[in-house]
DNA sequence: TTTGGTTTTAAGGTTGGTTTAAGTTAACTC
DNA sequence: GAGTTAACTTAAACCAACCTTAAAACCAAA
């Protein structure tokens, strides 16, 4: 899957693009309007993800020109979280979904892999790891012996995390911040409560703690040496 | 099932194209009235999709020409939302239904369906989920006890969404997306005041809800807690 | 204009996910 | 072993999200 990302702020870049190669995919980078209108226009992606927000050329601007050549290659919009009328803009001039600003590296991940399946009718995108199910469509696991559990929105996020670094340590903070959309904990054990919650639900040695470092999920990702 | 689909506006072709393809149709393209007309003439479609506002020569024209040929081919116009005369003028000249945009690609499919059907007296499009029984053409649902309801628009389009993602939670604002053309909702509280609506008619534990994440229709594989 | 039905707003009550807090246990250090 | 600190556990408090009801606004038809 060729993924051509458009976006102008290089510390979102930086960040997403690792995240998209690591999730499988190959990323192509555009900076500005003009650069993403010749590339989208020249090479052939599986889709695009659109910040609206660009030098050069409008993104919406862009997106239209994409579409008036024909081309129908499915593009997630980047908006500011409550500029509800550039989204609306946005899905007429022909975007197939939107993100709202900020968001959490796997929200883009998830939109992404929804808009490639609606768009190209693949699978259903269920997350498996250590021997768990997740279903983001209806926020239900499996654990290990085939119980069912429905979470609550916090349960979700930090599993889902836990899941996508199955076998890391994960730091206490670290969490916090991929359950939050803004970061906040000051002396808070909130993050120790939901553990404590999801072991209950998933049984005990499920998530390991490493003292004074974090929490692990399932085993140990390099077994081989160290 | 062959489909002529004339539209002008390249963004919205795209987009409708490909959704017309998925639902299993072949789509043949005409971006002009003149080539419109010639294309109707002279091959066989199964449905027309005719955008009024094309450049060229009128849709309604066209319309027009293809009914003087004998061309009995139902035809589903795609007029301004609110162009009231632009309908009766289409009906007149020989349409068999009309779609005031902009609309929702799958209230075009329903409607393009339902067109076909009447015209080719081919089956029913009944929507079946959850227990439940959700026929558009009469806007009435059958419950699990077998009692009847009428529904109203709004009551309509919620149910159907529902019962189409059956089984996923599905956030207020992507439901309230789906009930109306543009999406409003800043702080109102209609979807909730409708899911009652929709309890009170088919049971209150039909639709479940999901705190700060949104309502599931239907009940998981294998309930087992909460 | 009135009418009948649908949709929207408003207000107050309820609830359950989230957070805080406090006491307990386990781990590490000297 | 004693002392220190991090993590665990439980339960109660909090508050935004949700429910419910009723009335107001709307709209098309008569």
């Amino acid at each position: 899957m060729r993924i051509l990302l458009v976006e102008d702020d290089m510390a979102l870049t930086s960040k997403l693009k690792p995240s998209l190669q690591q999730a499988g995919y190959a990323v192509e980078l555009a900076s500005n309007g003009i650069d993403a209108e010749f590339l989208g226009n020249e090479e052939a992606f599986d889709a695009v993800v659109l910040d609206l927000g660009l030098p050069g050329k409008p993104g919406l601007d862009v997106l239209k020109s994409w579409r008036s050549h024909g081309n129908s290659t499915p593009v997630l919009i980047l908006t500011a979280r409550d500029s509800w009328h550039e989204r609306v803009d946005g899905l007429k001039a022909g975007a197939d979904d939107y993100l709202g600003k900020p968001f959490h590296t796997e929200e883009l991940l998830a939109r992404l892999q929804a808009v490639l399946r609606r768009h190209y009718g693949k699978a259903d995108n269920r997350l498996m790891a250590a021997g768990l199910e997740l279903d983001p469509d209806t926020l239900v696991v499996v654990d290990q012996s085939g119980r069912e559990h429905s979470l609550t929105g916090i349960e979700f996020r930090l599993l889902r995390y836990l899941m996508l670094n199955q076998g890391q340590v994960i730091s206490k903070t670290r969490l916090s911040e991929h359950v939050y959309e803004e970061e906040q904990l000051k002396d808070s054990n909130v993050i120790e409560v939901y553990i404590n919650r999801l072991r209950q639900l998933l049984g005990r040695d499920c998530i390991h703690t490493h003292r004074g470092q974090g929490y692990r999920l399932g085993s140990l990702s390099n077994p081989s040496n160290r």
